[in-house]
DNA sequence: GCCCAGGTGGGTA
DNA sequence: TACCCACATGGG
């Protein structure tokens, strides 16, 4: 099927747009920073990796070589709030340690990279998985790589417009399949499904349905297949 | 007290 | 494949 703007797709992404306005994500200071901010948001809020990302900062290890050199132990320390900390702190060093190896330490140097090769390398890494990786892909080196997440399953599942239990790779391919394939649209999409999920969609209501869909009309259809 | 937060890995059947 | 559980804590 050939990628459109005028399918169910790009019209909630419209709805969410003219809702919420332009996200501008990610809210991070360099590409490095996405990328940790990608691996402490794992079932996180984003307040919570705020606190974790500024204590890094602080103590001067929010970096490829000095979170080689810390100890495990003194970076769960600084990353408390993002909760996980133990796990996190083996996946940043993970990361650290893979990025070091493969690129000399430079997110930058990942650009060389065709977007699918690296994304099953960036999947190989312990610790990252396709959210972290598409999150990484997109919001730190600008690939048109659609993240999807539970806000993002949560309310297609509740337009109909996905199925009950759709894996994470066919809802990947929905969106990209159904979307121009353009970064800085799938960039704003998922900034505007987190907006909208953390504020509206948080609690199941009690119509069963997204209230998007009320926005919408009733009028969605869902699509073939 | 209960539920959830921008997941992922490992174990079991 | 499809579940379950661990990881871990604070806020609504």
């Amino acid at each position: 099927m050939k990628p459109t703007r005028g399918g169910e797709a790009y019209r909630v992404y419209r709805l969410l747009y003219k809702a919420y306005g332009p996200q501008r994500w990610w809210p991070a200071e360099t590409d490095y920073e996405v990328c940790v901010g990608a691996i402490l948001t794992q079932s996180t809020s984003w307040r919570n990796v705020e606190k974790a990302v500024l204590n890094m900062k602080a103590a001067g290890i929010l970096g490829n070589d000095a979170i080689l050199e810390a100890k495990s132990a003194g970076i769960a320390r600084l990353i408390r709030p993002s909760l996980y900390y133990n796990v996190k702190a083996r996946k940043l060093k993970e990361f650290a340690g893979f990025l070091g190896r493969e690129y000399g330490g430079k997110v930058g140097n990942m650009r060389r990279e065709r977007t699918a090769t690296l994304r099953a390398k960036l999947l190989s890494v312990w610790g990252l998985g396709p959210e972290t990786v598409d999150s990484m892909l997109l919001y730190a080196l600008g690939r048109p790589s659609f993240v999807v997440d539970a806000y993002t399953r949560r309310i297609f599942r509740r337009l109909g417009l996905t199925g009950e239990d759709a894996r994470y790779d066919v809802l990947k391919a929905y969106f990209e399949n159904h979307l121009p394939r353009k970064a800085g649209l799938y960039n704003e999409y998922h900034a505007l499904i987190v907006e909208h999920g953390k504020s509206v969609c948080r609690t199941k209501p009690k119509c069963g349905v997204c209230c998007l869909r009320r926005m919408c009309g009733f009028n969605l259809k869902v699509p073939d297949g």
